[in-house]
DNA sequence: TAGTGGTCTAGACCACTCG
DNA sequence: GAGTGGTCTAGACCACTAA
């Protein structure tokens, strides 16, 4: 398949007046990448050799490749080489399901990076209507789909409401169970507020994109059904590799 | 204030092992915007100026600004210059209120700037449930706070639902007036799907944005209180100046 | 015509990773 | 130690815009 890349690296550039070669690059590794010619988490050659079969520069090679890693297809290691990032197929994340993790069709593994107890964070103390330093039990996730990071979250859950959170989830591993353990049978997403933004260090890290790459975010809070706020949910995916979905059931205006 | 750019430029630079000299020119740039020192809309000094301000090469500052120019923050102008984008504040869009345009503190205007009829798109095709071919009126938007655009829309409205739709609305100029007018009074935002991506060439140059500029994405369904189809919107915000706010006011689950 | 941003080259040194 | 990606330089030519 080096043979392959090599013919397609060799082919003439178009006037570069009307598209620049860099661009033309990358539309080239876009459909290696796309057929299948490089499959995912596989290695390409050396930025040399890749700028050379390339017929350019590597500052030029560079330029094509780095649109690649902002897109998440391609992702670099410093000091070991650039690789394919399985990006696949965009995820559906419905907002207004029974369960803000429900996937369309994809197995996925959801992983508890950590669970502490601190006071609340700012952003959940003015959602969740908490006091000046009252505690919550923060745990931060991270979820797999076929060993690809795709979602990271931060979670927060009020002491007051839940004192035994820590000792229920890590009972059952579910927070379903942890919100029964809890009492609290029926809840809501009273909301969400989506925003853009890039990736900082660690998010990059954790989800395997390249550092600047952009990123989807949420912030959502979920009451129980008395109105009483009992999670406050921080929530990051590649920009590229997710898709929300918010449905009105409601009837009339 | 070309001398306090200066004075900011010639500073010494922290030790490059640590961070590099790019990223460490585009903090001062950002602070430079953040303080006001280079004000919305102004023109920067040239590039070779610049680098030679800030004592690097073309290269290695282009790297600082190609990043401000993807957040949105500086546009180029080929052959001309590099300006100050106003983006101001994040402009939060209530979702579930009662129009989609709603905007928190900020005057808005919103332009049509085309208004055709033509066979409904694939997509608006299926979330209407219209016929193949079947035809709608299709509006597109630009909308502007404070005269920098910062939202684009595509509107379709099936004929079969509004058949006087383009008369009613260039008669009023808006769209709650031609719902009325066809006798449809209340309506809901029955779904909402939000992705991110990249501008394309028109919406770069639209929304004053430089080309690969992250934008949040929105495919949206409207109907009226019989669940049939009225109007499918395709919008778009560059990626850093909104937040997108969904709320469920229903209790319990 | 003069100045601007966009592209590209041919080098160089560095920190990092792994055998 | 060998190979990798990350950074940076000092030039150059081009297309575009405006006076």
């Amino acid at each position: 398949m080096d043979e392959r890349l090599h013919s397609l690296a060799k082919q003439p550039y178009a006037d570069k007046r009307k598209q620049p070669i860099w661009s033309q690059i990358y539309d080239r590794l876009r459909s290696a990448l796309d057929s299948g010619l490089l499959p995912e988490g596989s290695r390409l050659p050396g930025e040399d050799d890749l700028a050379h079969m390339f017929g350019v520069t590597r500052v030029t090679l560079r330029r094509a490749l780095s649109l690649l890693q902002r897109e998440g297809r391609l992702v670099s290691r410093k000091g070991v080489g650039v690789f394919v990032r399985s990006i696949s197929v965009r995820y559906e994340v419905r907002e207004t399901e029974a369960f803000n993790t429900a996937l369309s069709g994809a197995e996925s593994t959801m992983e508890a990076l950590s669970l502490v107890r601190k006071p609340a964070s700012d952003g959940a103390a003015e959602a969740l209507g908490l006091e000046i330093g009252e505690e919550v039990t923060e745990v931060r996730f991270i979820q797999y789909s076929q060993s690809t990071p795709y979602y990271l979250a931060i979670k927060e859950f009020p002491v007051s409401v839940m004192p035994g959170f820590a000792l229920d989830y890590e009972k059952t591993g579910s927070i379903l169970d942890a919100y029964a353990a809890a009492g609290i049978h029926s809840y809501v997403r009273a909301e969400t507020r989506i925003t853009g933004d890039f990736a900082t260090e660690e998010e990059a890290d954790l989800l395997r994109i390249s550092r600047q790459a952009p990123v989807l975010r949420s912030r959502s809070i979920n009451q129980d059904s008395n109105g009483r706020g009992i999670e406050y949910n921080r929530g990051c995916w590649p920009m590229l590799s997710v898709e929300l979905v918010f449905n009105n059931k409601t009837s009339g205006v």
